[in-house]
DNA sequence: TCTGGGGTCCTAGGACCC
DNA sequence: TCTGGGGTCCTAGGACCC
């Protein structure tokens, strides 16, 4: 695994995108600039929500996750556009092309944000001038805003580039941190949400200062081991290198939606949760990967959301196999009240060409003899019953590609 | 006629084994 | 007639982020 260099001193930027889907959207269309827009998940029907809007439409008091109707209360000119999810990806990939001409150590941690370590990047003597013409790079070849956090970690430099938008650039020097990162909320930093930030307020931590100084073992048992990590971050340490490889060992991939009513009608829900295995089957076949868990998630009309999955003995990839785990799930734990919400998720998910060799359930060569084969399978049997989910899987010597097949297509096959 | 959809990481309890 | 302690796996849910 490439990981950048952990020695002290390193420089990492944070790239964070300003209203990333809003500005891609008025760099393709520039009649848009300065105007206030919205992108919501689904502007035809009522549950469609906000997803990004302009800094027009941000002062107008427009935020993320507001329904529709409330933001063209707040802002009635407001113009709401569909998601355009091919072109923020073209535009994302554009942007981390830029960003690996300067080093390799790139780390994308979403569409939108990333991180760079250009510690032995040749011109970073001056980091504050690197970052400068970086900006600039991004918005004369893309039209899109960034801002820039400059520190010596991953924490702090995230932190900088939430500080000055758009087109900011902010360093954060661990001298200065009394100044630059103690005075704020606690409910501003990184990794602190809601519950966490009332939690500490009852403490009596309100600012970020006041964490860096709190004492550790009231945190560690207020929150467990995520409290000395806290404490340390509000200290300006941390260790966590810049990963380029981290977003190839995803885990899990799922498909959920919002019905447009609530329902309780089983040939609607039968609908969307073949449409929904559709879609985790066809990202899975486009990632080449294979899971292990099946999730079902059931979000009933009073918003009460529960989750019931299932560890398999074998990995699954379609979408017949994933509809009928989720199905079963399903069957065994609705409660038969109204339903807003379904989505399904295949979890402890590897890319096929790690399986083969992981699985030892069964590994053939092609011309081992049918007797070995049948007794391997009978053992199988033996050990798991009749299950449609056993498959079985191995190395084919030809290619040394993983081969895998059902159970009892196997055996039909060697019965010819 | 409120609150989408995509994820990650952590915790805690129970089962089971030694 | 009494029950320790460690480790791992599975499941469910919570918190957080974009």
């Amino acid at each position: 695994m490439a990981v950048s260099n952990q020695r002290k001193g390193r420089i990492i930027f944070h790239i964070d995108m300003n209203c990333f889907y809003a500005s891609v959207e008025m760099a393709y269309n520039p009649s848009l600039k300065g105007k206030p827009i919205a992108i919501a998940g689904n502007p035809e029907e009522r549950r469609g929500v906000i997803v990004t809007s302009s800094y027009e439409a941000r002062a107008k008091g427009v935020k993320t996750t507001m329904n529709i109707w409330q933001a063209k209360k707040l802002c009635p000119d407001l113009i709401v556009m569909k998601p355009n999810f091919d072109r923020y990806r073209a535009a994302s990939r554009e942007l981390f092309r830029i960003l690996s001409e300067i080093t390799p150590y790139v780390q994308p941690v979403s569409i939108d944000e990333g991180y760079m370590d250009v510690t032995d990047v040749h011109q970073s003597n001056n980091a504050l001038e690197l970052a400068h013409v970086l900006q600039q790079k991004i918005l004369m070849e893309l039209d899109l805003p960034c801002s820039i956090g400059i520190a010596p970690n991953k924490f702090l430099a995230k932190m900088g580039s939430d500080m000055k938008k758009p087109l900011g650039i902010t360093v954060l020097r661990k001298r200065e941190l009394n100044k630059t990162l103690w005075p704020l909320s606690v409910s501003q930093m990184y990794g602190v949400g809601e519950k966490t930030a009332d939690k500490l307020n009852a403490l009596g931590i309100e600012t970020i200062g006041d964490l860096a100084k709190s004492d550790t073992y009231q945190l560690k048992q207020v929150f467990g081991i995520n409290g000395e990590r806290l404490k340390n971050r509000a200290n300006g340490i941390d260790l966590r290198p810049v990963d380029p490889d981290a977003i190839y060992d995803f885990k899990s991939i799922g498909n959920s939606q919002t019905l447009p009513e609530d329902t309780i009608d089983i040939d609607q829900i039968n609908k969307l949760m073949t449409q929904l295995a559709d879609n985790v089957e066809r990202r899975m076949k486009r990632k080449n990967v294979a899971g292990k868990s099946v999730q079902l998630m059931i979000r009933y009309h009073n918003r009460k959301t529960i989750t019931r999955s299932k560890k398999l003995q074998s990995y699954i990839d379609k979408k017949e196999e994933i509809l009928i785990i989720a199905q079963d799930l399903f069957h065994r734990h609705w409660t038969e009240e109204p339903i807003r919400l379904l989505g399904i998720t295949v979890q402890d998910v590897e890319e096929k060409q790690n399986i083969g060799k992981q699985l030892d359930l069964f590994t053939y060569e092609d011309d081992a003899s049918k007797e070995t084969l049948f007794s391997t399978i009978d053992k199988l049997t033996e050990k798991y019953g009749e299950n449609p989910f056993i498959r079985i899987q191995g190395i084919d010597t030809n290619n040394d590609q993983p081969r895998t097949s059902f159970q009892k297509d196997f055996l039909d096959d060697f019965k010819k």
